[in-house]
RNA sequence: GUGAUUGUAGCUCAGUUGGUUAGAGCGCCAGGUUGUGGCCCUGGAGGUCGGGGGUUCGAGUCCCCUCAUUCACCCCA
């Protein structure tokens, strides 16, 4: 084994693995464009401060899961994006996108970084691809990424999935709801565990996460925040459902569905793989209208957005065979040459074939032509083409099916006529 | 951060109560005559048994430390 590994929760992804990579991103990237959605790409770092009033200074994120580091001594503290909502709400109050447009639709796919202790479907850096609404934070906004994100999935052909939703009110239900509840676990602080007794201080929402199954009744038993919202904001969350429902997306009300960053507002939302361990949240999101506000944009700015967990997106599909057609084809021809002395020539071939057009490969080992012909078959080429003496003598070359051995013997422009037909590949299916 | 788990060739794994030059399958490389693969046959390369220390006449096998993996808590995508 080498001196050097991996650094503690990175990955490397190999040619096999990156083809599945690429067919995500391919869907991503096709269906953003169907939907409208433009792609942005933010800096990887940002100082520290944008993360702190963006996400929440007493979120687990940013309390305990940064890679904060100082570019120089006494300079300005920066920090690994941990998610791409803030750099992106940032980005855009820096340009004042809104003045150009009051709408935007932007998507991203990107890298993340934060410092949990690694498990299957978590990483210290790993991707998201996600989308971000800005100027509008409408009923019909907050359905129009959802169907997106929805469709994403649908087309990868991902099943097992639930969509949890539910509605946090504004800044003041919730205010008021975190008093009731503070009141409401006050009496039973002596039964809570750790975790959940530091969160009756600083965020008493989040208890109602728990998954510790001792606290169930005491969490059923609690006041619900959804008889806080007010009167508009109830109507909104059921125009929402009601969108959902038109589009026949499935979903599940949850009034104990909370998240973990301070900025979001009103309707919020998680998508469940029953495919994954116990990191099976693949995606999320919800309305972010206060947080252009918190960041210095002077005034509000509606929003929604939703990430999705590229990694554990990829380790649910494999886990349903999702990936079991997606085969690489090789090239579609394989030089092969007789003996050292002419590989100049095959050099001088295989630039030509690939000129027009043609996928080539071609031995730079000098190995012997048995060697060259097993290597052929194992990258799965379509053809082989002998470049011998009487093929540099002659000027016609050996041509052969690897699918069905048939050997024909052409000029090689004649072989870059036939092989150039689109339909080739079709043949080599056999 | 807490708890548990695993760590032997590129990959998947065997290695009995500690005992001679550490094994298999797959993969890789080379041959099986003279310019041709996939199957088959033969041969070969490749491991300081995660790292460090200790116990012992002797450790891949036991003990300690360390690093990493995996799973769960936690948190989230």
């Amino acid at each position: 084994m080498s001196q050097y590994q991996a650094v503690k929760g990175t990955r490397d992804i190999f040619p096999e693995e990156a083809a599945q990579w690429k067919h995500v991103e391919e869907v991503v990237h096709t269906l953003a464009s169907l939907y409208g959605f433009s792609e942005v790409r933010t800096p990887v770092f940002e100082y520290t401060e944008l993360f702190q009033r963006g996400i929440g200074a007493t979120t687990d994120i940013v309390g305990k899961e940064m890679f904060t580091f100082l570019p120089d001594p006494g300079g300005r503290s920066l920090t690994l994006r941990p998610e791409m909502t803030a750099g992106v709400m940032r980005a855009a109050l820096q340009r004042n996108l809104l003045s150009q447009a009051p709408v935007h639709k932007l998507y991203y796919i990107s890298e993340l970084f934060r410092k949990e202790r690694p498990q299957a479907g978590r990483q210290r850096q790993f991707s998201q691809f996600g989308a971000e609404l800005l100027g509008v934070s409408s009923p019909a906004a907050v359905a129009e990424v959802l169907t997106f994100m929805m469709q994403v999935f649908e087309t990868l052909g991902l099943s097992g999935l639930r969509l949890r939703i539910n509605t946090l009110g504004d800044l003041e239900d919730r205010a008021r709801y975190r008093e009731a509840l503070r009141s409401y676990f006050q009496p039973y602080e002596g039964e809570l565990d750790e975790s959940s007794k530091e969160r009756l201080e600083k965020n008493p929402l989040r208890i109602l996460d728990s998954k510790n199954p001792a606290l169930r009744d005491m969490i059923a038993g609690a006041p619900r925040l959804f008889d806080f919202v007010k009167a508009e904001g109830v109507r909104e969350f059921e125009a929402v459902l009601r969108f959902l429902a038109d589009r026949g997306i499935d979903y599940d009300v949850d009034h104990l569905l909370v998240r973990g960053l301070d900025y979001y507002c009103h309707t919020a939302f998680e998508v469940q793989s029953t495919a994954l361990g116990a990191q099976d949240a693949i995606g999320g999101g919800g309305r972010y209208d206060g947080l252009a506000k918190e960041l210095g944009g002077g005034k509000e700015m509606p929003a929604v957005g939703f990430a999705v967990g590229m990694e554990r997106l990829l380790i649910a599909m494999e886990k349903q065979g999702l990936f079991a057609t997606l085969n690489p084809h090789g090239p579609l021809v394989y030089v092969v040459v007789q003996q050292s002395e002419l590989a100049d020539h095959g050099m001088q071939v295989a630039f030509k074939l690939r000129r027009s057009g043609i996928s080539t490969e071609i031995d730079l080992a000098a190995r012997s032509m048995k060697a060259q012909m097993r290597e052929a078959n194992r990258i799965r080429s379509g053809y082989a083409l002998f470049v011998g003496q009487s093929e540099l003598e002659s000027g016609q070359y050996a041509l052969k099916n690897l699918v069905t051995s048939e050997q024909t013997t052409l000029e090689l422009q004649a072989i870059i006529e036939i092989l150039r037909e689109p339909s080739i590949r079709e043949g080599l299916k056999a």
